[in-house]
DNA sequence: ACCTGAACACCGTTCAAGT
DNA sequence: ACCTGAACACCGTTCAAGT
């Protein structure tokens, strides 16, 4: 008999382990009980194996997290094909990304948009690129646009992943402190606005913002040439 | 004589920590060396006190970094007056927290944006929401641009942060992998933007990104009600 | 009241030893 | 080749002891 609750069988076999394995076990771990419980222990718990065996498919803690942040451009393009118009491609690849982080905010706030070099972020980068070609971008200013827009859906969403960690997992620290006694309508909108503030709903917001910029961008490109 | 270095004088005397100190301390330690350097044990060193004697301070790390936010904050508004044109009021805001961001990129990258509950986070949202209402938004409308625009400019500042941190003090994880052997020109636009993703200036892009952000905001407000 | 030093639990990582 | 277990350096935090 063994520690607790599973299988006492002795050692693991030799192929158990794997990169895919291991970093769809770290996701779960992630989205269930938040970015402090992603450890070596814990991974081999749940993969009931020694937590040194990850190091065998896995430099480092870091390296998993790059294998992690792949896993989420994988599931944000999953089923993604370009729409008949370029700014509902870049609108339906700026929801997937929110969704994303909304689904695994843990991992989305440890590593969304890292650089990972994998298949799954040059299918996205190549993804967002086609749509501004067919917009009618061209060399640098595609590039330029690409990186305008992707860096401010990954920023919003992983924004908002954080927001959500905090208020899922988080210490509850940032509601101890009090505003200082001093001045009490010295900042009359920011008490008006007291009541509000609760209820915003960020995806509202992120719709808007997203509306904003795609309502830009198609002005900008009526002025381009066409082919 | 003591350890090494300095005046090996025995003890610290009564009244030299405090809040300021360290939260300065803290700052100065992030900058030099980045989010890793930041441990009781390097503040104890730069202090020249023990490493548990900040614990009279604060009651734990995510306090100090509390701390460090507001210090964020108050750095970005220093000075800070509102212009004619609100528009000027939120762009100057807007720079003023990117800029904050490119000199204390550490800091940013751990603690931009996050909720303080301090007068500097206040004196912040104040500004922005004074801005909106002299562009015409009241209440709930008011606020619901405030947290968009806020959020914005908090989320592209502190995910340009990170990439600055990763450049300076970065494990260099990112640049070993190498994209999958298959499909060469599976992916020909992300194949053709290669050399210009290496140029690409952030800064350039978020003031692009500012400027659609702020003349959306210019339109709308000319369709609402005036005083 | 504030500072110090030893101690505790935990974490990432290394490595010799098993199979 | 892959998995295990002991060991190492380090980190945040606690607490009794100094002044």
């Amino acid at each position: 008999m063994a520690v607790a609750g599973g299988r006492s069988t002795k050692r693991l076999q030799r192929g158990t382990l794997s990169q895919g394995l291991i970093v769809g076990t770290a996701l779960r771990i992630l989205d269930e009980d938040g970015p402090d419980a992603l450890t070596f222990q814990r991974l081999g718990k749940e993969l009931s194996s020694s937590a040194t065996a990850v190091y065998r498919h896995f430099a480092s803690r870091d390296h998993i997290m790059v294998a992690v942040a792949e896993e989420l451009d994988r599931i944000s393009l999953e089923g993604y094909e370009p729409h008949e118009s370029w700014t509902e491609s870049l609108r339906d690849l700026a929801i997937r990304a929110w969704n994303t982080a909304l689904d695994h905010p843990a991992a989305a706030a440890l590593c969304m948009g890292r650089v990972t070099r994998g298949v799954h972020e040059l299918r996205a980068v190549d993804a967002v690129l086609e749509a501004f070609h067919r917009g009618g971008w061209r060399g640098r200013e595609a590039v330029l646009h690409y990186q305008a827009f992707s860096n401010f859906i990954l920023s919003m969403a992983s924004n908002n992943a954080w927001r959500l960690v905090n208020q899922r997992f988080g210490a509850e620290v940032n509601w101890v402190q009090e505003y200082q006694p001093a001045d009490p309508d010295a900042y009359p909108y920011a008490e008006a606005a007291k009541e509000h503030l609760r209820s915003v709903d960020m995806t509202e917001v992120f719709h808007r913002q997203t509306d904003i910029l795609l309502a830009a961008l198609e002005a900008e490109a009526a002025t381009l040439p066409r082919d």
